[in-house]
DNA sequence: CACCGATGTCCAA
DNA sequence: TTGGACATCGGTG
């Protein structure tokens, strides 16, 4: 870790308050750090380097599509995302996250 | 549906 | 120190 930024620690020390089972998005993740670009986050997740010990696989893009995976947006690296989250309870359909409400916001710490 | 600009951060030269 | 590249987003035609 200590090759990581403070942007990137922050980054990290969010997702581990992610629940099992809940997902997040770009977008919130990003303002959740006070940031106005969702896509820095995007770009410090595949930098990750300790994926998924670090749960990347639970941010998901606004429009409720998977998003990317260890670099790729399509592919056996989705594939994969999907099995994760699927294992944690998460289900996709025709693409798109199944159930909204599941959504974690990070307002209410718990 | 496709394109484009705004935005914060990282990396290589 | 600087210029491009991004696992994005929202607006617009």
């Amino acid at each position: 870790m200590g090759q990581c930024s403070k942007f990137q620690k922050s980054i990290y020390n969010a997702l581990l308050k992610i629940p099992q089972g809940k997902v997040t998005t770009y977008k919130i993740l990003a303002a959740h750090l006070k940031c106005r670009s969702s896509r820095a986050v995007g770009q410090a997740l595949k930098r990750n380097p300790f994926a998924p010990q670090i749960p990347c696989h639970r941010v998901i893009a606004s429009d409720l599509t998977p998003g990317g995976f260890k670099g790729k947006k399509n592919g056996a690296a989705i594939r994969q995302k999907l099995k994760l989250l699927a294992t944690e309870g998460v289900k996709f359909t025709n693409g798109h996250l199944a159930e909204p409400a599941i959504i974690w916001r990070f307002h209410q710490e718990k």
